[in-house]
DNA sequence: ACATTTGGTGACAATTTTATGACAAAACGA
DNA sequence: TCGTTTTGTCATAAAATTGTCACCAAATGT
């Protein structure tokens, strides 16, 4: 299984009853906002796979967490599963209501939540394609699993593609080649860090066109690896 | 690849595997002690980075050697990879529980293996992330690793950047030239202190810009070191 | 005012880190 | 099976970063 993931709980015992279990955290964060509105905040930031929502925060409750999650344009997809005291029917269903992919109640066991996680991430993976995602005259549409710089049709290998369709939906941010080999290549292949490097120049190279060089929305960021901006460096 | 490891295994042809494949062993031991007790012992003595643990050990099961090790407080975090037989999928599923970090199904290819443990050190040193700091105008953002100046981007070294971030972190504090290289350069490194000078001169440059310098929050103590802070010198 | 200490700067060569072109193995398609 | 494309790695070039110095300026002390 992999999947990068963010939990949203009090309930620190549940972070590491994920990892022990054996599920593939990219990174995790014990989130511990004290409104929603924070916690809506660095999910957004973080954009991970999956959110464990205790319904119970300390705080908020954890359905106006939900109700911002699904209200938002950029987390409306994300995959939400929340944790619920034993037997509260009623939180259950006004939770599904507002939008939750499942529930899990506690105390639950590691297995459970193992097989809840793998059932919704396997009914998600058959979910429609994303949208096609445009920035700044670069075009990549899931779909036709093509990529345009206006309107002009590009040409790059699959690799490339996955790179920069990964980039493209987490932009903005740096990654280290460990990082990306991760997410792109998938956590169980072993290639040098090297080989990013490379498949990075091949793509900038497919991003150049006559009129327009988008390769140039691929920073490096020295000492760590890369980045998908399109905020210039200076200027 | 730099890991010490020790591997709990009956199978002899998977060290030399390992070894032959390139992973830096500083040292291993192809354990085969007759009982938990004694392989714990074993594994306490020697502090390995990763634990290769064979779940058919020819006298104790695995399962009660790895339950042993995330109950004791000392080898709680160790990165237990277990090796199991191909279908096995119901100890696969107990092991993952009781607390494994990856497992890998016999008979296994070096590569994968490889890259199973590279996964899973990877993973196990990412796990923190930080919220953007901002003060007066100066922004550093940790996850894009970039810093602003009103928005606008600035473009400095890494060691300006980790320097910067240090400061952030710690404000209205001063440091001597020794902290400053214990914190940020690391304190197993041997540098000229006069260093920290040129990188606090190239750090003040990297922070002006045409409409603000903010290369005036590093304030000089004289005969001490540096500090950063957002008030004005005047004592 | 003078001598001494401490910090600021520009220059520079060594070192590290990336970019790039080439190439053979592997994967893919016809 | 035979070409073509894609991939992972290397070797090498190119670029950026780093640690030190030498030298200047400012502060301190007598």
């Amino acid at each position: 299984m992999t999947a990068t993931t963010i939990l949203i709980v009090d309930d620190e015992a549940a972070i590491r009853e994920m990892i022990r279990v054996g599920l593939e955290l990219a990174g995790y964060e014990c989130l511990e906002a004290s409104n929603a509105q924070d916690a809506h905040g660095i999910i957004v930031d973080q954009r991970p796979d999956l959110v464990l929502l205790d319904w119970m925060m300390p705080v908020t409750s954890g359905i106006e967490l939900l109700r911002r999650l699904r209200r938002d344009e950029v987390t409306r997809d994300l995959l939400v599963i929340m944790l619920t005291a034993k037997d509260d029917e009623d939180n259950r269903v006004q939770g599904l209501d507002v939008g939750a992919d499942d529930y899990i109640t506690k105390p639950f066991s590691s297995r459970e939540l193992m097989a809840r996680i793998k059932a919704i991430m396997r009914r998600s993976s058959n979910r429609e394609q994303e949208e096609s995602i445009e920035v700044g005259g670069l075009k990549l549409d899931p779909a036709s699993h093509r990529v345009f710089v206006d309107t002009q049709p590009l040409d790059m290998g699959p690799t490339e593609f996955k790179l920069l369709k990964f980039f493209m939906t987490h932009q903005e941010r740096a990654y280290s080649r460990g990082q990306l080999l991760d997410q792109v290549w998938g956590s169980n292949v072993y290639v040098e860090e090297r080989t990013v490097d490379v498949h990075i120049r091949r793509l900038r190279k497919a991003l150049q066109t006559d009129q327009r060089d988008c390769g140039l929305l691929i920073q490096t960021v020295r000492g760590t690896g890369y980045r998908f901006s399109t905020t210039g460096v200076c200027a």
